[in-house]
DNA sequence: GCAAAAGTGTTTGGGTTACACCCATGC
DNA sequence: GCATGGGTGTAACCCAAACACTTTTGC
C-alpha cells in the first residue's frame, strides 16, 4: 500500500474489508493481488487508506467502490486489529469490516488502481494470505455465522427472488451442518419475513419451486413488536 | 488528554473502556473526572494512547491498571469509533473496550495521573459525558445484553460465590425484564455449569441460600462436546 | 405467627425433531 | 418410469411458562 496524499490521510490506520458472496451452494470471498509494494503479486484483503475527515465506515465504503466498484451492500465493522507485527513495515493498526454481496449484482469486477487483479475463491479453500489478512477473514467468517443465526441477514448474500431450498442452502454453507429440509420450510416461512411471489422457478428439470423475497419492512414492524430473530 | 513520550505512542488512536459493575442489584459503570485539558472537571470513560510496541489488547489493560489499579479481568474490544469530529481537538479514532469486574475485589480505586476523581455511577443514571463517551456506553451495554445470552460471562460480575436469586436479579437488571425463579433455578441448574457449595448465606433474616460457584472448567470441557449457551 | 425468601412440584402448550409420504416436471 | 427436488403431514418429545405450594429462618 502506498501512502498519498500525506496531508489528508491518516497513517498508521487502514480498513480491510472481507467481502463474502455465495455461488452455487459455496460460500466466497473477494481477494485483490497487490500490484506493487511489498506485497506485489500476493493475495489479500480489499483495503486502503482513511481520510481526516471520514468515518471508517465512510472509507470502507468509498475503498469498497474504488477497489471494486461495488457499493450500497451490507457492510458492518469488525473491529480493530492491532498486534504490533502485524504489518511488516510500520506500526498500522487496521479495523476489518465485512460485506455480504449478492454475487449475481456485480459481475466483472474491476481491479482498482492498487491492484493488478480481482477474484472470488471460496472460503474453504483460502490458504495464505498477506499480514494478518487471513486471521481477519477467520472473524469475519465467525461474526458472519453468529449474525445469521440472530439477524435475517443472509439475504444479503443471495438473490432478490430465491426458493427456500437456496436459502437452507446457504445456511448449511455458512453453518456447516444439514438441515431437514420440511422442518426448516415451516420454521422460516412462520416468521412472516418472506412474501411468497406469483413466480416460480425457470429452467429446473423438475418440480419449479416457488420464489420468495425477503421482506425488510415486515421485518421492522415486527422488531418493534418485540420479535425476535432466532435460528 | 496531554500527550507525552511522543516517540514512543500513537497519535491519533486511543483506547476508552467502559467498566461494569454490579452492586445491590443495580449495573454500574466506572467514570473518572478529567484533572486537566479541555474536559477538566468533566466525567468520561477511563482511557489514553496507545505505545507502538503493543496491542490495542495490551493497552486496554495497562491503561485500566494504571488509571484504576484494576488488573486481570474479563476484558473484550467492543469496536472502534471514528467519526471525524467526535474529538474537538484533532482527528483521533479511540478503540472501545469494556470490561466487567467483581466490584468487591476493588474497593478503594484511586485516581491515576490523568484523573482528579474516580466513581461508579449507575448505568441508568449516567447523562452526559464527554466526546463520543454515551454512545460508547450504549454500545459496551447493547454488547453486554448480547453476550450474556450467549456466554456465561455474568459471572464476571458477581463474587465468586453467590445465590442462584442474585444470579438472577443479574439477569433481570441487564436485560431489563422480570423472571421467574424456579424456572430460572432449573434452567441454570440443568446446564451443569454451577457447582453447589455446603456453604449458606450468612446474617439474612429468611432462610438461607446455597452458595454456588462457576465452573470455567466445566464449561471448556461442555464447549468441546458442543454444548452450547443460551438464554 | 408472620414476613421473606428458599426451594419443589405440576400442568399446559408451543415448537423442534425425525421421518413418512405425495406432487410436479424433465428426460 | 424414474430421478430430482418441491412440498405436506404427523407423532414423539422436549422444554419453557405459569403458578400453586412447602420449607426454613429471623423477628
Amino acid at each position: 500500500m502506498a501512502k498519498q496524499y500525506e496531508a489528508t490521510i491518516l497513517d498508521s490506520i487502514t480498513i480491510d474489508c472481507v467481502i463474502f458472496g455465495f455461488n452455487q451452494g459455496a460460500l466466497e470471498v473477494l481477494l485483490v493481488k497487490h500490484a506493487d509494494g511489498i506485497s506485489k503479486d500476493k493475495w489479500g484483503l480489499p483495503g486502503g487508506w482513511i481520510f481526516t475527515d471520514e468515518s471508517t465506515d465512510a472509507a470502507a465504503n468509498r475503498l469498497l467502490l474504488e477497489l471494486t466498484g461495488i457499493k450500497d451492500v451490507y457492510l458492518e465493522q469488525l473491529r480493530a486489529f492491532s498486534e504490533p507485527d502485524r504489518f511488516p513495515v510500520s506500526r498500522v493498526i487496521t479495523v476489518g469490516y465485512y460485506a455480504l454481496i449478492k454475487k449475481q449484482d456485480w459481475t466483472g469486477l474491476k481491479p482498482g488502481a492498487t491492484a493488478s487483479e480481482v477474484a472470488w475463491f471460496k472460503v474453504s479453500e483460502v490458504e495464505t494470505l498477506i499480514y494478518d489478512h487471513r486471521h481477519i477473514l477467520g472473524v469475519g467468517l465467525r461474526r458472519l455465522r453468529r449474525r445469521i443465526k440472530q439477524e435475517p441477514i443472509g439475504f444479503n448474500l443471495l438473490p432478490e427472488k430465491f426458493t427456500l431450498l437456496q436459502l437452507m442452502h446457504l445456511y448449511e454453507e455458512i453453518l456447516g451442518y444439514e438441515m431437514d429440509k420440511p422442518n426448516f420450510r415451516r420454521k422460516i416461512l412462520r416468521m412472516n419475513l418472506l412474501t411468497a411471489l406469483d413466480e416460480k422457478q425457470k429452467d429446473v428439470s423438475h418440480r419449479a419451486a416457488t420464489l420468495y423475497k425477503f421482506n425488510p419492512e415486515t421485518y421492522q414492524k415486527l422488531l418493534e413488536k418485540g420479535f425476535n430473530f432466532e435460528f
